[in-house]
DNA sequence: GGCTCGTGCGATACAGTGTATCGAAAAATA
DNA sequence: TATTTTTCGATACACTGTATCGCACGAGCC
């Protein structure tokens, strides 16, 4: 289990397979068999690792919680990427999963809301922005990293591919915004995002 | 192409393989690699052919707009369920995609926004949100099917797994939520968050 | 204590996967 | 037409997740 998440942390997901993490353990294929039915319950137990790892939110007011939770999985996202692409692709219901909703709905609760409906759509509608949020984070970063690494391909594909797109025509308005506008980093989207939902959460609640 | 998408439509993404793709096509496995270079390309071609599904954002307010692009991807996840698990998982720059975003640009400055900044923030927040939404959704609906086919399993694992979870006395705030918070579809839940979304974007822009 | 029997374990086997290789066929050049 | 170059796809390879099943080991009985 540990070993699986070490191995994911250092080679990322593609390279968690059965026989090397067993492998990493000194044992034939299937051991791992006897503590896990299928891949995909590997994968759970790594999700729900990731959510024991979580700190307990904090912040006085509902906003404060709400935000604290969102850098809570970001910062997961960022220590372990692998788990950005885990997020939303099964549900999850470990136990330290549960943990964190309890925690979460407890400290929202603390922070003044009581009413379970209002409590379970912020953090539901939060839960779907987070979702997208770090995955496409996550591969920006990848993609980034990559070009990064080499350069060159980037500047020998990417780039006159699109300036052959632009010089189509056929994308005006995105030509003149990918020139004009400021280029916001991710963490900046982030934020941005972030900030409309609670805005918006904050008026429609009446709070 | 249009055989693997028929493929990921009828079988899940999982079944789309080279061999199978080609297979459909009375051809050797490495038959496809004259159009692609790598399966990732494969299905970044898919993602791209159902961006060109997409519809022409409609709305004379810019949150119609952004209201109607939601509509038109959420749609288009609902009809092609792989379109969620790959969305947000790679950069897509195919020409339909572009076009797409091209469109979602010139619909925002014909509903009055100008400013290519403001243009931009709510159209990647707008992304971020989708991409979780739909992701969550398709994933929801994904373990409803396959309870709904199999409701024992459900009944013999699931539920006495969350009710001893609950009977440990450790997530009171969980289960009282379980319990009394009414149950949400997830298309309420959808509209929920992208409501307060667009709230919120419309508080902050002063529009 | 010795012997049988049942059970649980994990090496081996299998059906797949994505893709590198390379001989042959086709196209282009002279 | 002869020769070179390019294109192409069948075969091979390394790897995946998991079903199978012979074997070793421990419990139960005489």
């Amino acid at each position: 289990m540990q070993a699986a998440l070490a191995l994911a942390d250092a080679e990322g997901l593609e390279a968690v397979s059965l026989r090397k993490v067993a492998g990493a353990l000194d044992a034939g294929p299937m051991r791992l068999y006897r503590y896990v039915d299928t891949k995909q319950e590997l994968l759970e137990l790594m999700v729900d690792s990731v959510y024991g790892e979580l700190p307990e939110p904090t912040g006085s007011s509902w906003a404060e919680v709400l935000r604290s939770i969102a850098n809570g999985i970001r910062d997961a996202a960022l220590r372990h990427e692998w788990f950005a692409d885990l997020l939303g692709g099964r549900p999850h219901f470990g136990p330290a999963t549960l943990a964190h909703t309890e925690r979460s709905l407890a400290a929202l609760r603390a922070a003044g809301i009581d009413d379970v409906d209002t409590m379970m759509g912020v953090l539901e509608a939060l839960d779907l922005y987070l979702i997208g949020a770090v995955r496409k984070e996550i591969t920006q970063r990848r993609a980034e990293r990559a070009t990064g690494e080499n350069e060159r391909e980037w500047q020998h594909k990417t780039f006159p591919y699109m300036a052959r797109m632009f010089a189509t025509g056929h994308y005006p308005t995105l030509e003149e915004a990918v020139h004009d506008a400021r280029h916001r980093s991710a963490a900046e989207v982030f934020e941005l995002g972030l900030g409309y939902l609670l805005e918006g959460m904050s008026h429609h609640l009446k709070l």
